[in-house]
RNA sequence: GGGCCAUUAGCUCAAUUGGCAGAGCAACGGACUCUUAAUCCGCAGGUUGAAGGUUCGAUUCCUUCAUGGCCCA
């Protein structure tokens, strides 16, 4: 049946063509947008029926056939561009992207007769380019009154039914193109995702960072625990990584000047596939210089809310308050946010005793009991750390800064003058996940080098996620890093949480599939 | 990695105890000059995800595989 309809369709092709109608033409020019057309014209007291007739306004416009009603000696067409992405130079937001077309027979036997003929080569999702008078149907709705039609993409294929859509999950990350066709929240969700990076750049530029880009091709990786993919240089036969995160490269560029950096791109990570997951992502870093971790949990409060904000704006809601819901729990981004310290979490949520979060076998029992898997050959902040992730983690729902992180876990991290088994460091969760990671960076070239070498042995221990050695890195905080805080956030994860979308896979164009059958 | 569920027409979904594979939309033919999922009449469309097995007979039961989803680790 597909093949039938396709091979009706190049027919009609062949027909345009043999009528001189360029079934792929690319000659149409545009005087309106269909959010112009509405922003021009949608006012009813004042384009009253006959006063759009008076005017008699003049239009080209061009879109995608969503739907077509033909009554004998007339036909509407719903069609739709692109145009609600945005004003240009104007953030306000815009609701609509479709008008209709109305083709009067008696019309176009005066006007454009051919354009009548072409109706019977139209088919749903075709490409079409109208000219015509604005006018208002008796129902009133914004019309074009068509005095010329022309056929500007003809398609093979057909759409999916109007009503249902396209719903078949792996046909949707399959086939995006199709699913952006047919589903205004898809792209809605895309929407907010382009205007949460590009809100970031303004909220990071007006503070004095400089966007920067780093490799992605890294021959030694670095910056967080995970598992790099691999690859290859063939004309240099050199093995290279695809990093895993910018961190290393952002904090040379501190030791080079730049005090103020950001960079908004995509890391690489070997890792399973899930709801929360795909193996490529895209997180912001920055790094600022005299400034703590403390200084980033102030300025990380002020980005988000300001970002929830942003987008309540975008979505034409009120942003007094920097209130979002996120699978029907209410989130509330207004600063300060919560503080909790990772060992006061295990004494809350895992029901260990205060004297006990040093104490190998209570956190040992405490992880068992709570289903953690425990390698006794590791140090201790790795157990105290699976207590935290089985025990609390769910807990943290509303915006939360866990803090103070046990150091082994922490191997770029600056140790805490306090309770040097401690780091000054943070994570930032949100709805039980883990949003944003943060500390006061280490630059003791000495001390971090020790770390590397302690990374090496976890390694050795089973720690497949343990950070290699990088003696060019240690090298550079010998040139003299002055003291710095760095922060990553999860975009996409931050995504999901406004646009309400259970699986990264939402708001992620072409999340990774297994190849098609 | 483990468990459960799904896969039927281009799309969305049915099909009784194992007994002739169906509907709506789209397509195709026709009627209709104000529709918003238009309506009405007609017609056509299938390797039931793949391979194997049980059976007189399999969309249905069994095995394996593929893809996807949810939950767990």
């Amino acid at each position: 049946m597909e093949e039938t309809i396709i091979a009706q369709r190049r027919q009609k092709v062949e027909a345009l063509r043999e009528q001189g109608d360029h079934p792929h033409a690319n000659d149409f020019r545009v005087t309106h947008t269909a959010a112009e057309l509405h922003d021009l014209y949608s006012d009813a007291e004042r384009w009253t029926l006959e006063a759009l007739d008076e005017a008699a306004v003049k239009v080209s416009l061009a879109g995608r056939v969503r739907a077509v009603r033909r009554f004998g000696g007339m036909v509407f067409l719903g069609i739709t561009d692109g145009s609600d992405v945005c004003r240009p130079g104007d953030d306000t937001p815009i609701g609509r992207r479709d008008f209709q077309a109305a083709l009067f027979k008696k019309v176009l036997r005066d006007a454009h007769p051919q354009s009548w003929q072409r109706l019977d080569l139209l088919d749903i999702g075709d490409i079409v380019g109208v000219t015509g008078q604005v006018m208002r149907s008796k129902r009133g709705e914004l019309s074009v009154n068509v005095a010329e039609m022309r056929i500007l993409t003809k398609t093979l294929r057909p759409l999916p039914d109007k009503w249902h859509g396209l719903t078949d999950v792996s046909a949707r990350y399959r086939q995006r193109y199709v699913d952006l066709m047919m589903n205004d929240e898809v792209r809605r969700a895309f929407r907010t995702r382009s205007r949460v990076v590009s809100q970031i750049r303004r909220f990071f530029e007006a503070r004095g960072y400089l966007e920067v880009e780093t490799p992605m091709l890294q021959s030694i990786y670095g910056g967080a625990a995970a598992r790099p993919f691999n690859t290859h240089h063939n004309q240099l036969d050199m093995p290279l990584f695809l990093r895993i995160a910018p961190e290393l490269a952002l904090k040379r560029l501190v030791v080079g000047g730049f005090h103020r950096v950001f960079e908004i791109n995509r890391n690489f990570r070997n890792e399973g596939v899930s709801t929360r997951h795909n193996p490529e992502f895209t997180a912001l870093e920055f790094y600022e210089a005299f400034a703590t971790y403390d200084d980033l949990m102030a300025l990380t409060e002020e980005l988000l809310a300001d970002v929830v904000r942003a987008v309540l704006r975008d979505r034409g809601e009120s942003d007094a308050e920097a209130k979002i819901t996120y699978q029907r729990v209410e989130l509330d981004f207004t600063p300060p946010f919560r503080r909790l310290p990772v060992l006061q979490g295990i004494i809350e949520y895992a029901g260990v005793a205060e004297a006990d979060v040093y104490d190998r076998a209570a956190l040992t029992a405490a992880a068992e009991r709570l289903g953690a898997k425990v390698n006794p050959n590791l140090p201790l902040g790795y157990l105290q750390m699976e207590v935290f992730e089985a025990a609390c983690e769910e807990h943290l729902v509303q915006p939360t800064f866990v803090t103070d992180y046990p150091l082994d876990v922490s191997p770029l991290s600056r140790k805490k003058d306090a309770d040097p088994r401690l780091v000054d460091r943070f994570e930032i969760f949100v709805a039980g996940r883990e949003l944003g990671n943060a500390f006061s960076e280490l630059n003791d070239p000495d001390d971090q080098r020790a770390r590397f070498e302690a990374q090496v042995q976890a390694r050795d221990a089973g720690d497949g996620e343990a950070h290699p050695m990088d003696d060019d890195f240690v090298r550079a905080l010998e040139f003299g890093m002055p003291p710095t805080a760095g922060e990553g956030i999860g975009i996409d994860r931050l995504v999901m949480l406004l646009t309400d979308a259970p699986s990264i896979r939402d708001v992620i164009f072409f999340p990774l599939l297994r190849p098609e059958g």
